[in-house]
DNA sequence: CCCAAGACGTA
DNA sequence: CGTACGTCTTGGGC
């Protein structure tokens, strides 16, 4: 569109389609109001009108809805849209919501029977451009490319809510090679499922634009329908029909008798009480905050500054004089850092640092004098001169292999939204910046920014993106630990994971040591399994074929072979080991045999060559610990992940027996908490008779199983002590009778008396268990012992399978996320002692339960009681938190 | 090259 | 019709 100020320009949205795009681009958990209302497609909505009023400025603004699914397309083709599924209740009640905030706004829309909203946009977009206005259309829907020329433009939402792209006449051009008029005519041929529109067999977007290039236009091409050669052009002439249907549905209609015109629409000011209050209603503080800022005080068309950043990129020797004008101590200043980290080390390429006077500096990391080398190094190092840094563990170990230590970190951003809205996928800077701070964090050419160059100008663009990050970071800081005041999380924060990130740091840095001849040798056994295992599956089979692929596995087992068919699941029939197991019993196939052998020893080979993929120099493998991404406040491992490396089978174990004490040390020691889940539903129920048996020291699920089968504990069974085991934790998930039955292989009424005998014995877990739920249910989320929240909307879900999911998650995510906690401070406790005690022997793993250590020469004795005493004093629960500890020279010796 | 689905390892 | 993860492979689409 031509720049031209003096027209006037009318923004319009398409309500429905933006609702909807909103709707599944954003998590729902994250998007809901504490009283469970789902709030995600009013706030994808909301957001990008917020943004595109403040980036576009238009004069006027109009928003269409759709009124039914009834329109004169339907009248003539009643298959149209016929596909789509009704949508979601959670989203019909959001569409109302969406109406309140544009009254609040003072935002006319329209909406009229039998017609689609883009008729009604085709429809004010043709008045106002003939009265003189520029258009700017948001709307989901393609079909309103027909409507694009020099004054009307399309933002098209290409990935979530904040991705808009500009669909000029050139941008059709370059996207299609088509004109906006022909878009409408390629669009018909080529069909749409999402509509419904039919497509001419084996003509696709390809086809369809070539034809309408080379005639010029649907019409022509009907005229001179004979000229189109081969198969495709008999297929186009069979189903003309259609496709000159497609086109009549397609075309949109450009006079709709509607009650107001584009002047109508008018810009007004807002009733800023009614916003407040609508926007409060909705939860939807930082959206306030971020219409108040862009639209400013008189609600009109006020400047949006955004952030105004002058990165200062300072010369060789200026850093040292920097720091001492702009970071004194007890003033917190931004960090962000360029490299690569990883694998427990990495390396740093700049620096850009941001401080609160509202200076931000950018420093190249090779261009440093060894002065400002020790003024950055003394900074980096001072707990007193606070930092706050967007997920700062990476880039502590690639400070750390520069030799610079990080001590004063305050806030970690990642960490600190991590706490905020746990279950969030990631938490990109990006991301964070318009939705704490109403801001977006600057535009960066990351394909650019990316590349390695020496070029002066893109240095200049690391510089300034680097220094916005570290700005953002800065009053991110400050809007999340607001943020996490307001919910409780401050002590977890400060107490429990910004410690904790330090100690990881450490853990990635120090690995772990591996046998790698041992594994090779694993590695060729296992290889040599599998090629055993495959040829006799392939005799067997009478044919080759692809042992890893379920789909060819289904075509020989259910087809060639006529076995009884598994489970359904999307793609057919299960092939899973349960599934295969079962058939094997029913059948006595001896492929079958074959096939999960293969699969054991498949998948230990992949474990085994994953590993010694990717051990480093220095002979040892250095996990990565992710702390952002469980919503339950666990730990994940990743790169590799040693937190699955397999236990139960003797071939499996074979492989923790290739993780090895390592060069200086003598022994590794695992500590695993027995037990944990169990303990803590003792502790949260405080069942008076789980809280006994555990207290009376003796094995627990014999001690319950008698108390249910009402014998004396010296006669439970081992087949009685199984399914007490198997019920006791499967509460923890909250595992229905049904479930019970299925894996105890027992009938559903067995499960079910099974059930109630238990909770007869131990009622209080049953009440405990409904609380949860039901607390959750009124406040929204759930909380650990330490706080830990989880949000969980679904709750209060109409559709059942969603909303027993989150029940069901109610229900594991405290004590889940309990454990987590209590696994954390334990290993805060143990850093600590370790240190106070001045040894030489460290933490190497955390699994979920579960601790290494490498024991150093004569440590063993004390580091036993100190890890002992660390983790079982770690929270104080009414029941005893028992630890086991096993010592030797590889993981599977130290193994209980 | 990217993505979804299936399968499977751990707590 | 039991929670929480990460990784590998296939096979389809681009």
């Amino acid at each position: 569109m031509t720049p031209s100020p003096d027209r006037p320009r009318l923004l319009l949205l398409d309500g429905h389609s933006l609702a909807y795009r909103a709707f599944y681009a954003l998590p729902v958990e994250n998007f809901s109001t504490t009283t469970g209302q789902p709030t995600n497609a009013v706030y994808g909505f909301t957001s990008m009108l917020i943004n595109t009023l403040r980036d576009e400025r238009p004069t006027h603004v109009g928003v269409a809805f759709d009124v039914s699914r009834t329109t004169f397309r339907t009248t003539e083709y009643p298959e149209y849209k016929a596909t789509r599924s009704a949508s979601p209740d959670e989203f019909k009640g959001q569409v109302p919501l969406i109406r309140e905030v544009l009254d609040a706004l003072s935002i006319s829309y329209v909406e009229s029977e039998g017609f689609e909203a883009d008729d009604l946009i085709a429809t004010l977009t043709t008045q106002a451009e003939a009265e003189g206005f520029d258009v700017l259309i948001i709307t989901g829907d393609r079909d309103a490319y027909q409507l694009v020329d020099p004054h009307v433009t399309v933002l098209y939402p290409v990935k979530g809510v904040s991705d808009l792209a500009r669909m000029t006449p050139e941008a059709v051009e370059a996207k299609y090679g088509l004109t906006p008029a022909q878009y409408p005519d390629y669009a018909a041929l080529r069909g749409d499922p999402s509509d419904n529109l039919p497509n001419i067999p084996g003509v696709g977007e390809k086809t369809a634009s070539k034809w309408i290039r080379e005639f010029g236009s649907l019409d022509v091409l009907v005229d001179r329908v004979d000229e189109v050669k081969g198969k495709a052009g008999d297929a186009l002439r069979e189903h003309l029909p259609s496709v000159l249907r497609n086109r009549r549905l397609t075309e949109l209609v450009r006079d709709v008798d509607l009650p107001l015109g584009p002047h109508e629409l008018e810009r007004r000011s807002f009733d800023r009480d009614r916003v407040h209050e609508v926007f409060d209603a909705l939860q939807f503080r930082v959206l306030r905050d971020r219409l108040f800022a862009s639209l400013g005080d008189d609600a009109t068309l006020a400047a949006d500054s955004g952030p105004d950043v002058e990165v200062d990129v300072l010369a060789a020797g200026a850093l040292a004089g920097w720091l001492e004008a702009h970071a004194p101590v007890g003033v917190r200043l931004g960090v962000a850092l360029d490299g690569r980290w990883g694998r427990g080390t990495g390396d740093i390429t700049g620096i850009a640092l941001a401080a609160p006077d509202g200076s931000v500096a950018y420093a190249g990391l090779p261009g440093l004098t060894s002065a400002d080398e020790s003024a950055l190094a003394a900074w980096l190092a001072d707990p007193a001169r606070p930092k706050a840094i967007h997920d700062a563990k990476g880039p502590e170990l690639a400070l750390r292999a520069r030799g610079l230590s990080l001590q004063g970190l305050t806030c970690d951003t990642a960490l600190a939204a991590y706490l905020v809205l746990p279950g969030q996928r990631s938490f990109d800077l990006a991301d964070l910046a318009p939705r704490f701070l109403g801001r977006e964090l600057g535009s960066v050419d990351s394909a650019a920014a990316s590349q390695l160059s020496f070029d002066t100008d893109e240095d200049d663009g690391r510089a300034t993106t680097l220094g916005l990050h570290a700005q953002a970071t800065l009053d991110l800081a400050e809007a999340l630990e607001r943020e996490l005041e307001e919910r409780g999380g401050t002590t977890l924060m400060r107490e429990v994971e910004l410690p904790l990130l330090h100690v990881l740091a450490d853990l990635e840095q120090v690995g772990i040591a591996v046998d790698t001849a041992h594994l090779e040798g694993l590695d060729s056994e296992f290889a040599e399994a599998m090629r055993g295992a495959e040829a006799t599956a392939h005799e067997l089979a009478g044919r080759p074929f692809n042992l890893g692929s379920p789909k060819q596995l289904q075509e020989i087992l259910f087809g060639e072979r006529g076995l009884p068919t598994t489970k359904k699941i999307k793609t057919g029939h299960t092939t899973d080991a349960e599934a295969l197991q079962d058939l094997f019993v029913k059948t006595g196939d001896p492929l079958l045999e074959q096939l999960l052998r293969w699969r054991d020893v498949s998948k230990l080979r992949q474990t085994v060559t994953g590993l010694l993929s990717s051990v480093s120099d220095d002979g040892r493998i250095h996990t990565t610990f992710n702390q952002i991404v469980a919503a339950t406040g666990r730990l994940s491992s990743q790169d590799p992940n040693l937190q699955n490396i397999p236990i139960r089978t003797d071939e499996g174990r074979r492989i923790r027996s290739g993780f090895v004490v390592g060069p200086g040390y003598d022994s590794l020691l695992t500590a695993d908490y027995s037990q944990i889940e169990m303990r803590l539903m003792a502790h949260l129920s405080e069942d008076e008779g789980l809280i006994e048996a555990f207290r009376s020291g003796e094995d627990l699920h014999t001690t319950v199983a008698s108390r249910v089968f009402g014998v004396e504990p010296s006669e439970v069974d081992p087949e009685m002590r199984r399914k007490i085991k198997a019920m006791s934790y499967g509460l923890a998930y909250g595992l229905s009778p049904f479930g019970l039955a299925q894996q105890l292989a027992i009938t559903p009424a067995e499960a079910n008396s099974l059930m109630d005998e238990y909770f007869l014995r131990f009622g209080g877990v049953r009440d405990y268990l409904r609380e949860v739920v039901d607390r959750a249910r009124g406040t929204g989320y759930t909380e650990t012992m330490l706080g830990r929240r989880r949000y969980l909307p679904d709750l209060t879900s109409d559709v059942r399978q969603r909303r027993e999911m989150a029940e069901r998650m109610a229900l594991n995510a405290p004590i889940q996320g309990s454990a987590a906690d209590i696994v954390k401070v334990a290993m805060l406790r143990v850093d600590d002692a370790l240190r106070a005690a001045g040894l030489t022997s460290r933490m190497l793993l955390q699994v979920h339960d579960e601790l290494v250590l490498e024991v150093a020469a004569g440590e063993l004795e004390q580091v036993e009681a100190l890890v002992r005493e660390a983790m079982g004093g770690a929270v104080p629960l009414t029941v005893p938190l028992d630890v086991s500890v096993g010592v030797g020279r590889t993981w599977e010796d130290a193994g209980h």
